[in-house]
RNA sequence: GGGUUGCUAGCUCAGUCGGUAGAGCAUCUGACUUUUAAUCAGGUGGUCACAGGUUCGAUUCCUGUGCAACCCA
């Protein structure tokens, strides 16, 4: 294939040129050689001798070998300037006809913005004092085909910018960024619960009954088995059954997949973070989740205090906790105790706020509607929303003083839940009722309403010791930090209707 | 699912009250051995998203489709 001609699809004037220097090339030798290694990356250079002095650097003579893409050329006859792009950053290079020869040259002079190429030569600085690399010889390495989007406005269209992130990430300095905060998120998060002494596991993708959360699943097959295949929704089931079998503190960062629309906060495939703890409850992980976030924001920006969105946030303080029912008060102050533990009332004032209600649902459900018309947007700063009803926490355990509440948190900040946690339901027998009520909820109609898992009460049936567990969405982590507007901005390939 | 907006050169964008289009960057030719979005002079480049309709004539007006962004449910 090597030798083949690359079919371009829509071909244009400057794409026909550089494709018949391309063919020159492939005349001249090896046309994509694999034979120069640099020594050096831009940043490297400009951290170790951006300081010195113009002479200090022609004293110094010190040699380096870079390498990368073409951005910007300034070709000014006998001398030319190139500035080079790598992983690090930018540097600029002096290329002279007396310096890398005529031959090389009057080829170099071909080259086009976005060839790769690799340099030896110099540090020095320019009379306007500007750190380059003055070149003793110069290579194209790589043949570009395509030309770059404008140096200076770059690309905004936000379609191309997702469909070819390669395009985004070569000229949005802000794009790359964005990704390498998201790697480092993830890097603070497995740091801190290994130095916790979390053990990260994985689990299967493939479920064959989907649970662990109420949503729509995607189905494959399995040819060999003849049988249907889930990708899974949660890893929570899975990760549960390990700490039966006694790993008693582990964690899972993978993506999940679930049958939804797409919106700005929502893609078919998302990364969460789960972790399960042993012998601990939801007010042990409020903590451990306070600490992780703030160890994370600190270690990823730098700071506890930084702007998103136009808000402030900090996570330098104590977290607020409240339970729904305050919360609710706390947003819509006319609203009171009695009409939200009274169901008729409750309904009610569903009703005013103009929310569709099922007949089929309880009060607990009726309650959670009302919390997330009224509050749920309005909670910008890091908040643990706690008391969560036992009828939307199928999962969770029931409270020891007031069983229609679980001991369940959700967290939130910049008015998105990023974090959903509880102390485990550990009861096998309570287990398999509510499995029951997820069954006939699912033959009533209820698409998401989960399966019966026999497995997983088989392994409940085995003990799970008393445990703690929460899910924590990184994507909508990574927004925040990132000061993203939609998921699709933090996901390197988001999902994209076919060209 | 409903609504609004957008789709014009490789990129970023103008524009045509209906007479088939412009700018900057990129690209091409020429000049230039310390430039900084280099500069200077001169060129090339477009099924105006797609398909219909109205019209003497549609990129422009109308309808539909596709993709995208935003808002609502």
């Amino acid at each position: 294939m090597s030798n083949q001609e690359t079919p371009v699809v829509d071909v244009n004037e400057q794409i026909t040129l550089r494709k018949q220097k391309l063919a020159d090339k492939r005349k001249q030798g090896i046309a994509f050689p694999n034979d120069f290694r640099r020594d050096s990356l831009a940043e490297e250079i400009a951290t170790e001798y951006g300081d010195k002095e113009k002479s200090e650097l022609e004293e110094l003579g010190k040699k380096v070998k870079v390498a990368g893409r073409i951005m910007l050329f300034r070709n000014m006859g006998k001398a030319s300037f190139i500035t080079i792009q790598d992983m690090s950053g930018r540097i600029q290079s002096y290329v002279r006809k007396d310096a890398v020869g005529d031959e090389v040259y009057e080829d170099f002079k071909t080259w086009d913005i976005g060839d790769i190429v690799g340099i030896e030569g110099t540090v020095f600085k320019t009379n306007k004092g500007e750190l380059s690399v003055k070149a003793s010889s110069i290579r194209l390495l790589t043949k570009s085909l395509r030309p770059l989007p404008d140096k200076w406005s770059g690309l905004s269209d936000q379609e191309t910018r997702y469909r070819q992130r390669y395009v985004d990430l070569i000229v949005n300095q802000q794009s790359r960024e964005t990704f390498i905060i998201r790697s480092r998120v993830v890097k603070a998060i497995r740091d801190f619960l290994e130095s916790r002494d979390f053990l990260e596991v994985e689990t299967p993708m493939m479920h064959v009954i989907p649970g662990g959360a109420s949503a729509r699943p995607f189905e494959t097959h399995h040819n060999a088995l003849d049988m249907p295949l889930y990708l899974r929704i949660a890893p929570e089931l899975y990760l549960k059954r390990l700490v039966v079998g006694g790993l008693e503190k582990v964690f899972e960062i993978n993506r999940n997949f679930r049958n939804e629309g797409l919106s700005t906060r929502h893609n078919p495939e998302f990364t969460m973070l789960e972790f399960y703890w042993a012998y601990a409850d939801y007010n042990d992980l409020m903590d451990l989740t306070e600490a992780m976030l703030r160890y994370t924001v600190e270690t990823v920006l730098g700071k506890t205090v930084f702007e998103s969105g136009g808000e402030t946030y900090n996570f330098g303080k104590p977290f607020e906790r409240m339970t729904v029912l305050e919360a609710i008060m706390k947003y819509q102050p006319e609203i009171t105790l009695e009409q939200l533990t009274d169901m008729d009332k409750a309904r009610e004032v569903a009703k005013r706020l103009k929310l569709k209600l099922e007949d089929s649902w309880g009060l607990g459900r009726v309650q959670i509607e009302i919390f997330e018309e009224v509050a749920e947007h309005k909670l910008i700063q890091p908040t643990f929303i706690t008391a969560y009803p036992a009828e939307v926490s199928p999962l969770a355990r029931r409270n020891d003083e007031d069983p229609f509440i679980t001991d369940r948190f959700e967290f939130f900040a910049g008015g998105r839940e990023l974090a959903n946690g509880f102390s485990e339901l550990n009861d096998a027998e309570d287990q398999a009722q509510r499995f029951k009520e997820q069954v006939e909820a699912k033959d009533a109609g209820d698409d998401e309403a989960m399966h019966y898992d026999a497995d997983y009460i088989r392994a409940l049936e085995y003990g799970l010791p008393p445990t703690a567990g929460e899910g924590i969405g990184i994507d909508r982590l990574v927004m925040l930090l990132t000061d993203s507007l939609s998921i699709r901005d933090v996901l390197l390939f988001p999902h994209m209707r076919p060209e």
